[in-house]
DNA sequence: CTGTTGATGAAACGAACGTTTGAAACGTTC
DNA sequence: GAACGTTTCAAACGTTCGTTTCATCAACAG
């Protein structure tokens, strides 16, 4: 036994720290992980995040940028590509490749996080704490307004405000999807049914996405067909304005103290 | 100045931290809701919620129960009549309005907290916390397995996996477009437009849910299709193999300490 | 070998957390 | 008005949090 601690480098220990503070964030979003639940799981001493990062936040922050920042530049250059290559020929099937294929290569690929990538994206787009809302927010509304007026070149039939709601409903479907967890199962029993190729993903992401960007507006005659709908005998009187306003049910649970 | 202090009744009490936790919840999820802010935003002792609740944790479940029980027992009563009413003749878009009605017509209502209800629910299913996970998961499953037979039943033709990673994508998709939290401005921007029908909001929403899960089912072209989208030039070489195993781009925060 | 620099280690800091306590204030009942 | 059970209150409990301190260790320069 010559030497007892093989002294790792600091760049090994700034790596182990982020990939801890990785999978506790996969696990339990932001709140749930603690300096000292990152540093025993990352095998080092309590002071190593402060001594290398500054701060929790700022370690936070870095988990973040490891994987957006590579994500968000994959994300862009394939826009410029689709754009460059295509022209006036663009499609919003395009966009849409752009803004998925650049995860679900992550995701595909063999890199040791390959599987947890998803479930990551997921919860960094829907964690709830103020750090990781307000990193992702200044660091990537530009390359989503990039992505916006490549969707509104290629559905030029919607209006500003309706392509706004229909992003805000696909980007928040897919951190939905994302955040739920089991995706990955999901996903792998679709694709290993017919040869694993990416595009298979990506077509089945897409479809659905495709389907409901372009979405016939729904007209009168649409809206007069739910009206008949909710006005339909039982269905009509149920959580109306008697029972919504006034007299909510009241809890079940009703823990009184004893 | 007869009495310094107009004391409340117990059911006040209890109701007014109900309505500062929900606020708390709503704004920051459960880890960002502390006992002190809760009894200092209610108005209350410290105190109060333990005697009035047991734990903190009691007091979230209630939280999430006094709304999430009536919405539940509002959507499996518009399914049941649906059910009745129709018969064999049950849609889709039947079973989409039973799940989403509720929510809405509580939205619209002029209930007090109205306006906060669309929020709560992205909130409630997409907080990371323990507590609300499988508060949620154990109390609502056999609600969602009611809803996930009947689509089964009105859309015969899609497998049980697909309709599974629809109905997980629909739900998704929903939790990710009211965790949002601009959905309301949104909403009423559209339905201010042409008379402030439930009909309209609902129309809008299903149209697009309806076509997610009425999808046609991508076949090989499509794949293909996809395929040769990702082969153009400087489209293929991007985020490839090369660059995602082994040299991450590094972060460009790059906190190194001084 | 000695002095310097960068990284690690063990221990403690003050602050905030959820919870508990016991006394005081209330409404009710006899 | 005295006695009762219920609710509120101020204060403290022990624990955990993120952060800081200072001594120690490894590596390299002279």
């Amino acid at each position: 036994m010559a030497q007892v601690a093989p002294r790792l480098s600091p760049a090994d220990t700034k790596t182990r720290i982020l990939d801890a503070a990785e999978s506790l964030f996969i696990a339990g979003g932001h709140d749930a992980m603690s300096m000292r639940q990152i540093t025993s799981a990352a095998g080092v001493n309590l002071a190593a995040v402060n001594y290398h990062f500054g701060s929790k936040d700022a370690l936070i922050q870095a988990v973040l940028a490891r994987r957006l920042d590579a994500l968000d530049a994959q994300r862009l250059a394939m826009l410029d590509a689709f754009e460059s290559a295509l022209g006036e020929r663009l499609t919003c099937e395009h966009v849409l490749v752009a803004l998925f294929l650049p995860a679900v290569r992550i995701f595909r690929s063999d890199a040791p996080m390959a599987d947890r990538f998803l479930h990551f994206l997921g919860r960094a787009y829907t964690d709830p704490s103020p750090v990781v809302r307000d990193f992702i927010q200044t660091h990537y509304t530009q390359t989503l307004g990039r992505f916006f007026f490549a969707f509104q070149r290629t559905l030029p039939e919607l209006s500003r405000e309706d392509l706004g709601f229909r992003l805000h409903f696909a980007m928040g479907a897919l951190s939905g999807i994302l955040a739920g967890g089991n995706t990955q199962r999901l996903i792998r029993d679709f694709t290993q049914q017919q040869g694993d190729h990416e595009a298979v993903i990506l077509s089945r992401l897409s479809s659905l996405m495709v389907a409901a960007l372009k979405a016939p507006l729904p007209g009168p005659a649409d809206a007069s067909l739910f009206g008949a709908m909710v006005a339909l005998p039982g269905v009509a009187d149920i959580g109306g304005a008697a029972a919504s306003a006034e007299a909510p049910t009241v809890s079940p649970t009703e823990a009184t103290p004893g």
